[in-house]
DNA sequence: ATGTTAATCAAGTGATTGATTGAATCAATA
DNA sequence: TATTGATTCAATCAATCACTTGATTAACAT
C-alpha cells in the first residue's frame, strides 16, 4: 500500500505536468493570436505569420509547440503546410480563459472600458437573437474583418465593412437602422471598436456575442440537429 | 482611422497579454496543486505547503502570483493568513484544461490507463445518479481523502476511508455491495486508485464524477433553486 | 540539373521562471 | 515592550522561453 501511495504521487505528478503543459501553450500572446486565426479555418504558415505579424520562423516554432501539445495538426498541400485545430474544445478553453480574466482581473475590465471610449457598451446580441432579427430583416449585419478573411467564410447576409471603411457604410444606412457587428471572435476588438465608432455617430449598433467561429460552431450543431440557423434558409422558412 | 487601427492593435496586445498571464498561472504543477487544495476550502499557507509538499516560502510566492492574477484573495486570522479562491469559475477552467489535455494528448490517456492498472475502468457515476442511489440506500459512498480534509467537509452519508485503510473497509462490506469513491476532484487520483484496488478484489466499485468541490458547487446551486440534493434530506423526501 | 518558394531546423541571446536560502516584516500575546 | 510564530521579501542559481539569424530540407517549375 505504501508502494501504491508512492505510485499515486508519481502518477499525479505526471498528470499535473501534462495539464501544466497544456496551460503553458496558452500563456504566450503570439500563440493566442495563432489560435484565433486557426479558429477561423485552416491556414498556412506564411498566412499565419502575416496575420499575427510574427516572423515566419517564430510562427513555425509556435506552431510546433502547439502540435506537440496536440492542439493543432498539419497536412501538406504542395509546398505549403496547412495547420488546423484538432479540437473545437480548444476554443472553449480560450473563451473560458477570457471569462476568468474578465471576472478576476480589473485591468481587463479597464481595457474593455477603454475600447468603448467612455460610452457604456450595450449588451451583445446573442446568436439566436441575430438569427431571428435577420429573418425579420430588421437588422444590418456587418463583418468587420479584413476582406480576405471575409472571403474565406462569413455569416450569410453579412456585409463586409473593414474598420477603415466604416464611413463608407453610412450613406446607405437609414437613420434608424439597427446594426450588429462581428469579427474574429471573443479575442478580437474590431467589433468593439466598430460599435463604439457607430454609436458615436448616433447609430444603434451592437456587438454579436462571439464571432464568426462561434457562429459557425452553432450552425454546425443546428444542422446536425436537423434544424436551421442559416439566415438565408430561415428567411424562406419564416 | 489609422490612429484607431493603431489603438486597436495596442488594445489587443494588452488584452492578449492579460489572457496569457491568466493561462500562465495554470502552467506550473505547484500552482495547480495549490488550486486543488483551495478548491476544497480556504487554507492557510503552512497547510497548503504541507499538503503540496512545497516549501513555505515557495508556496507563499506561488500564492502571490495567484493573487496578482486575481484568482485568490487572502484574509488574516490571528497570525495566520488564509487564502481562498475568488471565483468558482477558476475550477471550471482547471477542469477544461484537464478535458482538453485528455482529448488531445495521448500521454494523458496513457497515464490514466496506467492508473486502472490494466483493468478497464467503468464510467464514472454522475452526481445526480449518486443522489438517487444514496436515497435508495443501494450504494456505499466512500471519501478517499486524508482524514483532516474529510473533517473539513464531506458529502453527507460518506465514509472516510483513506487509501491506506482500504482493507479495513472490506469486512463490513456485503459481497454484492456497490461502492462509489470520490476524492478531491478531477485532478486527484485517489478515487481512481481506490476503484482499481477494490475491483481487483471483485467489488463493484465506481468513481464519482468530479470530487468534493464539484459536489458542493452542485449542492449550492440546487439549494439556490429551492430543490434539495442533500442526500440526508432526500432520504426523507423520498 | 537549377532556381524558387515554403517551411523547418540549429544555434545563440536576453529575459523570465521556479526553487532555495536566509533575512525582514507583521500581528498577536506574554 | 519584547517575544514568538507565521508569512513575506530579497538575493541567487539553474533552467526554460521567445525571438532572431542563418543554414537546411522539401516540393515544384523552368
Amino acid at each position: 500500500m505504501v508502494q501504491e501511495l508512492a505510485m499515486s504521487t508519481s502518477y499525479k505528478a505526471a498528470l499535473l505536468a501534462e495539464y501544466a503543459l497544456v496551460a503553458q501553450v496558452f500563456s504566450a500572446p503570439g500563440r493566442l493570436m495563432i489560435l484565433e486565426q486557426l479558429a477561423q479555418g485552416e491556414r498556412g504558415v506564411d498566412t499565419l505569420a502575416e496575420k499575427t505579424s510574427l516572423s515566419v520562423a517564430n510562427c513555425s516554432q509556435h506552431l510546433q509547440q502547439l502540435r506537440r501539445a496536440g492542439l493543432v495538426t498539419s497536412r501538406r498541400d504542395g509546398k505549403a503546410v496547412i495547420y488546423r485545430l484538432t479540437d473545437a474544445k480548444t476554443l472553449d478553453l480560450m473563451d473560458l480563459i477570457r471569462i476568468v480574466a474578465e471576472r478576476n482581473r480589473a485591468q481587463v475590465a479597464q481595457i474593455l472600458r477603454g475600447l468603448s471610449d467612455g460610452m457604456d457598451a450595450p449588451e451583445p446580441v446573442s446568436r439566436a437573437d441575430l438569427a431571428a432579427r435577420l429573418a425579420d430583416g430588421t437588422v444590418t449585419l456587418i463583418d468587420v474583418r479584413p476582406a480576405d478573411e471575409f472571403a474565406a467564410g462569413h455569416i450569410p447576409g453579412a456585409l463586409n465593412v473593414p474598420l477603415s471603411e466604416l464611413e463608407c457604410l453610412l450613406p446607405d444606412l437609414p437613420p434608424d437602422a439597427q446594426v450588429v457587428a462581428y469579427c474574429r471572435g471573443p479575442y478580437c476588438v474590431y467589433a468593439h471598436q466598430a460599435v463604439t465608432a457607430l454609436r458615436k455617430l448616433g447609430i444603434d449598433a451592437r456587438r454579436l456575442e462571439g464571432g464568426f467561429p462561434e457562429w459557425r460552431e452553432d450552425a454546425v450543431k443546428c444542422l446536425r440537429d436537423g434544424r436551421l440557423l442559416n439566415p438565408d434558409a430561415a428567411q424562406h422558412a419564416v
